[in-house]
DNA sequence: AAACTATATAGGAATAATTCTTATTTAAGA
DNA sequence: TCTTAAATAAGAATTATTCCTATATAGTTT
């Protein structure tokens, strides 16, 4: 899994190139982000770092995703629920939402990123994302549903 | 305008056949939610409704729209920005979502409805809503960030 | 119409998520 | 190494939302 430390590379030279300071604290944070696929909110990023920087502020996390997020490194994503969440995945993709157990997950679905736009559209300019969002119950909510007497294995 | 009049009449119905109390706070609630389709925060209810009822509570919003909600007379919608935000408007639509103004627009897109679903959403049930959102910059936006010599006419 | 009762409300307290303030620390350049 | 502007930690402040409780009221029964 070097893939990671090659992305770590890509945002060392970012930041060098926006004059960015390259601190512990956005080091850490974007290493998790390059590995956590889950859409995880400021807290899910902060649990994870702080074993890592014992005194980081959550407040460092947040100012850090705004950051992030202004260089284009996240996008903020809102689901049902108060808090914000995450996306590192920056391909054109678009998110299955469990309305259970609230994961999200990303698939692609080319036929609509081809799809042309509708008239209504027109006018509007400077388009930066068309995504599809499906609600549904993912499959190991209905596995629970069901059988409520097998144990439930939920991620 | 008698479009509103008939909703009410809708509404009243429903409540009383699944016993729900048709209280003044209701009704005025209800109303402005057949008249708005902006996509309104609780806040943005809660000031239309306030002049009709001045004692009313902000929490009485809140707990009325999560009622509306159960009953499928509202969809709770996240766009960016911390608020929740409400639609009022149940057919099939989809949202052009303005990142300057943060203005929301309805549109249609019959041919996005028809498209068959990726593979990836095998396995997937009870499949409720399938969006889309498109972000961008809307004509008013356009308008005032050419010509900033021009008043602007932000709605 | 008066009485009854469970539901709904107002008002304010409590909680949760996020942002702000300030003194201190530190990355990066001279 | 020294300098300095930018970033951080810690906690206060703010904002959105939910909870608590005494009071009011819609709908039903008399």
């Amino acid at each position: 899994m070097n893939h990671k430390y090659e992305k770590i590379d890509v945002f060392k030279e970012l930041c060098r190139e926006r004059g960015l300071r390259l601190t512990h604290q956005r080091l850490e944070i974007f290493s998790v982000l390059a590995e956590d696929g889950s859409h995880p909110s400021i807290e899910d990023i902060y649990n994870q770092v702080v074993p890592r920087l014992p005194m980081i502020s959550l407040d460092t996390v947040y100012r850090t995703i705004a950051t992030f997020e202004e260089y284009g490194l996240v996008r903020r994503v809102n689901f049902d629920g108060s808090k914000a969440r995450f996306d590192t995945n920056l391909s054109d993709h678009h998110h299955l939402v469990c309305l259970d157990c609230q994961r999200v997950v990303d698939f692609y679905w080319p036929s609509f990123d081809r799809l042309k736009m509708p008239r209504d559209v027109a006018g509007w300019d400077g388009i930066d994302t068309r995504q599809a969002e499906i609600r549904g119950i993912c499959p190991a909510c209905q596995a629970a549903r069901k059988g409520k007497k097998r144990a439930r294995t939920v991620a």
